[in-house]
Parts: C-alpha cells; structure tokens; sequence
DNA sequence: ACCCATATTTACAATTTTTTAATATTATTA
DNA sequence: TAATAATATTAAAAAATTGTAAATATGGGT
C-alpha cells in the first residue's frame, strides 16, 4: 500500500531473495536484513517507511522473538513469522507478542503474497497512527502513548494534547489564547490559570525533563525547547 | 479407548510431524496419511482403532471432503478438518458431512489438542489429558471462534466482532464513534453506551485476560494492548 | 403469537479529569 | 531593592466520562 516498504529478514539469502522478488512483482518495496541485528537497526532508523514485517525465527545476532519484542516496544506493525521448522512452534512463545501471522517453511510464495495483501488491507483501515520523537521525546497519537527516554508517562487527554501541541511547534512561542483555541477549542472569558495548571502537572509528570523542555516565556506563554 | 490411534491426513510432512508431536506428547497414538488414498486405506484396514481423524482438505489422489465422505459411510468417528485458508470453508461443503471441527492453518497446535481432546471426551466420555499451554487469544475469524489459553470463549456476534476488531488494530486507540461506524455501521446520533455494555460484557467473559488488554483510555475510547 | 437469546437503552453510581480559586513564589522594572 | 505583575502551587469544587446493572427492545425460531 501507499509508499511504504516490507522489512524481510532472514539469513537465508535465497528466502529474502525469493520473497522480496514476489512482493516486488506484486507491487511492494522491501527491505531486506540477513541478520537481527540489522533488522532492527533498519526497523529503527525507518520505522516510519515501514507497513510490515516478515521475520525468520532462527537468526544469527538476535532470534525473531527478540527482534519481535523490540519492534513490539514501539510499533504495531503487522508481523509474518517465518519458520524453518514446524517444531519450533512447539515453543509458542509468539501468540501473544503479537504475531499476525505464521508461515511454516517451505511456503508457497503466492500464499505468502495472499497473507501479506490480507493484513495490509486490514491494517490499513484506521493507519492515521503518526509516530514523531524529538529529544527522547515518542508521541504516539494513534496508541494515545509518550515515552521519555522509552519509559512510558501516563497522561491525561489534555495533557497529552497539550504536551503534543507544544512539541509540534517546538522552538516557538506559543500563548495561553492560542493554546486554549488549538486544544480547548474555544475563546474562553476571563483570565483562567487552566493552562497553567496543566503546564504544571505536565511538568512534575514529566520530571526533569518537564523543567528542562516546556519552559515559560514571562509575559508571553509557553514553549518546547530542545 | 485409551489405546486407539489417530489418523492424520495431510501432504504437507511438516503439519503432520507437527500435529504427530504434539499429540504424542499428549499422550495419544497416531498414525499419519500423506494423500487421501493412503488415508482410506489406513481407514479400511484399521477403522475399529481409529477413534478420531484430522483431515487437510486439499490432498492429492483423494481429497478432504471425498475422503470425508467415504469415512461417513462407515463410521462416526469425530474428523477434525484442517484448511490452509480460512476462505475454503466459505464453500462450506461439509457442514452436512459430519466434520466436527474446523481449523484453520496456521493454527496453534495446543488448541488443535484441545479440540482433539474435546472431542475424545465428548464421543467417548472419558477424559483426555490436558495440555496447558500459554498462548493468550487466539481468534479464528473463518471459524468464527475465539480462544484464551486454549479454551474457547463463548461469544456473542457483537462480541465477537468487536473483540477481532479491537485486536486487529492492537495498540491503536478507536473511539466509540470508529467502533460504531466499523462494527455497527451506522451514524449514531447522540450518545450512546451500546459500545461500553459490550466492552462490559467482553471483560467479564474475557476474565483476567479481559481486564488486562481490554484498555480504556479515558475521553477518548478502547484500545487492545498486548 | 410466543419464547428465547441477543442487543440496546436507561439511569445512576463511581471514577477520573478538568477547572476554579486562593495563596505563595518568582521575575521584571523602576 | 521594593513594588508590581506574572506565574507556580496546591487544594477543592465542578464537570465530564465511564462502569454497572437492570429494564426495554429486537429479531430469529418454533
């Protein structure tokens, strides 16, 4: 769908090679790694280019269930897994780490093509999840999460909204009218300290990094400074 | 009872060795067909130490239903059909041919255990040995059936679709108003708590489990975390 | 028409979030 | 540095959202 490419990783070129001739004659881009570790390395640096991942359990460096886990932590993808071996199954381990699919070697790479378009259309339904990190800062809009330095702060709507605002226009200033007609969506009346008061829980739900990023501009408003 | 084996039909070696595994290691006896011919003949020779058969439905020489077929002109023993796409069933050619079961490849070969199980238990009345296993939920949309750990949920049609939605779009937050327009499907006006009844509902069938991946995000709506 | 299971609505309690308000602290400027 | 204006802090009130259970409605099947 769209732009976006398919990670494939596997060590057996001949697989990667297989499947990323398939899925390129049927219209996609991929991406292929031949180990874990560079898997996620990729996973990490594009992740945003990504609309799905086909990975091989067994792998040198990191195995498919670690690279499933660290994908896991910061994206929904759907994920293919691939195994060599109908008994490493046995394992289970993936059924609830979300896996969407398994495909046991050797497969039928129409078959695989079939899996792959099934769970592009489903998961292209509702796929308006942006994904933007500044600073250690994540802001997941679509999961509704933000990450500091990838532990999870828990926060309100409004917080979360504001918290999100202030990062978009990060660098500039922004007032408490503006601020209240982007988020609250009103012209309110009279002079409330409500985006204060939030200013001020974000900054103690974010710690440190609350005091050192959402700073005040005395007589002006506020700002998200790197 | 106890000492009678069960046939498994299959071309594909690896689901055989597969399923082989897992049965044994569950304590029952098998013995494996690698086309439907073979199958028949296994069946002809030896149908009084059958008590149960799991049948691909694509095989050569002799096929699923055919082979299906000509076991039901002599015996009742449960038959497990096994399908590698969720869409072959929608022929739905044998629900009036005597198949007990249906699962769709790739499958979780504890909950196939568990149905074999099942089964024994149901036409013999002895029980079966149980195999726990952790696998979380498992959801088959072509058999229109949901599992947690292996043991099924009794689920109603909102329910069901509700949930299979839900954990389509795991770790994405949708809003009562995308739940409503997506399962639904139709524009409510005003507000209702029709979704929140079902939610209900589900956390309470869904136990422990239900409580734990069923998440509310306050102001905005439900989402499915792992 | 009736029964049954499922689905939806309703009403209210429980909970969480948001706003308000009062007070304290800090920054600015004369 | 004192006076003043702006912001921070804190607690409590108010508002909004959700959970829950029971009542009502709907529709399939007999």
């Amino acid at each position: 769908m769209e732009n976006k490419k398919i990670l494939i990783a596997d060590d057996e070129e001949r697989i990667v090679k297989l499947v990323t001739d398939f899925l390129t004659a049927a219209g996609y881009k991929t991406v292929a790694a031949y180990d874990g570790k560079q898997a996620l390395d990729i996973f990490k640096s594009s992740k945003d280019d990504l609309c799905l991942a086909i990975i091989d359990i067994m792998m040198p460096e990191i195995d498919g269930w670690a690279l499933t886990r660290e994908i896991r932590k910061e994206s929904y993808i759907p994920i293919i897994m691939l195994s060599a071996r109908a008994e490493e199954f046995d394992l289970l381990e993936g059924f609830d780490s979300g896996i969407d699919e398994y495909v046991t070697k050797p497969f039928s790479p129409a078959v695989l093509v079939k899996r792959v378009e099934a769970l592009i259309k489903r998961s292209s339904g509702i796929s308006a999840k942006s994904v933007t990190e500044k600073q250690g800062l994540i802001i997941d809009t679509g999961a509704f999460t933000a990450f500091i330095d990838g532990k999870p702060l828990e926060l309100t709507l409004k917080e979360f909204e504001l918290l999100s605002y202030l990062k978009e226009n990060t660098g500039r200033v922004l007032t408490r009218d503006q601020l209240l007609n982007s988020i609250w969506g009103y012209d309110y009346i009279g002079d409330t300290r409500t985006v204060d008061s939030h200013i001020a829980r974000l900054r103690t739900k974010l710690g440190e990094y609350g005091v050192s990023h959402l700073k005040t501009i005395y007589g002006m408003g506020y700002k998200f400074e790197i």
